[in-house]
DNA sequence: GGTCGAAGTGAACGGTGTTCACAAAATGAA
DNA sequence: TTCATTTTGTGAACACCGTTCACTTCGACC
């Protein structure tokens, strides 16, 4: 790893490929992939919009780079919390509440990152290739999770792991995705007890966690 | 509720407006949003697209009612389900199996009825406009099989209704998001127990319901 | 100094949603 | 019926979009 093997010429080049990043991430996390143009990120950058095409072969691909950098983030910050000494329910919801918060501290970017439909053509997709992604790296977390719980007998032991994991995820998924971008979902439960956002997240991880744990309160 | 109100005139335009409609319902559900536009309808039905104008103010107005009518369609198919002579706990399964199936039937609009993300200007929305709306009617579906479960004996009493509704429908959503686009979700866990996508939404929904549920079985 | 590839550009192509002045047709009143 | 008014439909245009391509400019290397 020296970096001694880097040119003048790479190191300019990197620098303007991270400026159009910059640029474009500006913009997105503001307005979203609709607001997003390569003619705004050709303005703000001071370049013309054929410029861009040297640095990515599409719009898709840039806003690609976009995604997967911000999931990468998002999973940085969930492992710091499930590596973190505290009893293993604890790191759990806090690992859950984690995962919805920074999703919906950049809705755009969480729900963009989910949101390409699936094309009915393309293959059920390689396991190999989704492993190498951030968000497969982000699944396996939480498989290692379930399959901790499991094994600690927080879990009930005849729960499949991975597709436990799958349902966990679903049901995190769902509410980040809920409060991202459906305006209504957070006022609706305005009336009763006026539960904060917050708090109703940590509601929302206790009900999945609860959903898994043994009947009795016994753990190993 | 005569329908002798109706003119020639009117009918004539109704006929017009159901025929865009149809042509965007057929465009969108095989293409979605991005494949959908004014030029296309107008083409499928022998118009110009100026004309289009004349029936819909905008393009997202015009897919605004194709989605509250596909929502339309799922609810009632989750009523139907619901309104069965069954004990609680099969109809709150298949109710819930249920809409995941039908969500994930036009992936198209299912997520599109779901993403336009919230715009910080827009107020938290008025609860009442929310209620008018197939959505907001969906939802009230939830509330009553989550009262009735409480009421029932079958959960836990000191759940917050509509809070524990929020919570149900981020779980459902969640599983129909990510069925809908996240290609390799289907083929995750094609390794151990070999699980179809239908068992797995209704193991999904067993846990769910497992989570509202008292400890014991013990049903009043 | 000359060469060669990379970086950057302006103009264009085909596409989009939308508007607007205008024509055609249907409607209602005299 | 005739005339005026409203509704329905149109073609051309505007401003934007992603993308391509021939072209110039520039930096590095022999």
């Amino acid at each position: 790893m020296q970096d001694s093997e880097i040119s003048p010429a790479e190191r300019r080049r990197l620098r303007v490929r991270g400026a159009i990043l910059d640029a474009a991430e500006k913009v997105f996390a503001e307005e979203g992939e609709t607001g997003l143009s390569i003619r705004r990120i050709a303005d703000e950058i001071d370049y013309s919009p054929a410029a861009i095409y040297k640095y990515f072969s599409s719009k898709d691909d840039l806003v690609d780079v976009l995604k997967e950098s911000f999931f990468g983030r998002l999973l940085g910050t969930v492992h710091e919390i499930i590596d973190r000494r505290e009893p293993f329910s604890a790191r759990a919801r806090r690992c859950m509440a984690g995962y919805v918060r920074i999703a919906i501290e950049k809705p755009h970017h969480y729900v963009a990152a989910f949101t390409g439909v699936r094309a009915d053509d393309e293959a059920p997709s390689d396991a190999q290739a989704f492993d190498d992604t951030n968000k497969g790296r982000a699944f396996s977390v939480l498989t290692d999770m379930v399959s901790e719980g499991i094994e600690g007998g927080h879990f009930r032991p005849e729960l499949d792991t991975v597709n436990t994991a799958k349902s966990v995820w679903a049901s995190i998924h769902g509410l980040a995705m809920m409060i991202a971008h459906l305006p209504e979902f957070p006022a609706m439960a305005s009336m009763p007890g006026g539960m904060s956002q917050a708090e109703f997240i940590d509601f929302h991880a206790d009900l999945i966690i609860r959903s898994l744990e043994k009947p009795s309160g016994v753990a190993a």
